[in-house]
DNA sequence: AACATGACGGACA
DNA sequence: GTGTCCGCCATGT
């Protein structure tokens, strides 16, 4: 297994509750910035398997990339459950919710 | 091998 | 904010 691919996925696990992280973003952590799409196939691939918290992944925008709407909601409410606001577009308050692992730290508000 | 696709990102108009 | 375009790269056809 590429190394790009077991740190993309321990990023994912560690990502805490009541916060999600973008594709890029993981992608970046895991040694590829360019790897988004990867990140993309690995939770297509992995999140039946291994218990990943794929619904605490977004896209840069701050929105659930889903199109398939039992996903979609699926995903919604996973992050509803764990204190994520999700507005009806399925957008996401970044400066809220985004979780950094280099600064990791409680910036407050 | 060539071409298309995707739960994407960033730059720019 | 919206739409377009281009870059990425593993997979599928």
């Amino acid at each position: 297994m590429q190394p790009f691919t077991e740190n993309a996925i321990r990023l994912i696990k560690n990502i805490p509750e009541g916060k999600v992280m973008y594709y890029g973003q993981i992608a970046k952590h895991a040694g590829n910035p360019r790897g988004a799409r990867q990140v993309v196939r690995i939770l297509h691939s992995m999140s039946g398997k291994h218990q990943l918290p794929w619904h605490r992944v977004i896209n840069a925008k701050g929105e659930i990339g889903i199109k398939e709407e039992a996903q979609f909601q699926l995903q919604k409410l996973s992050l509803e459950l764990e204190g994520v606001e999700v507005e009806k577009g399925g957008k996401i308050n970044l400066s809220k919710f985004l979780y950094d692992p280099e600064e990791d730290g409680e910036w407050n508000q």
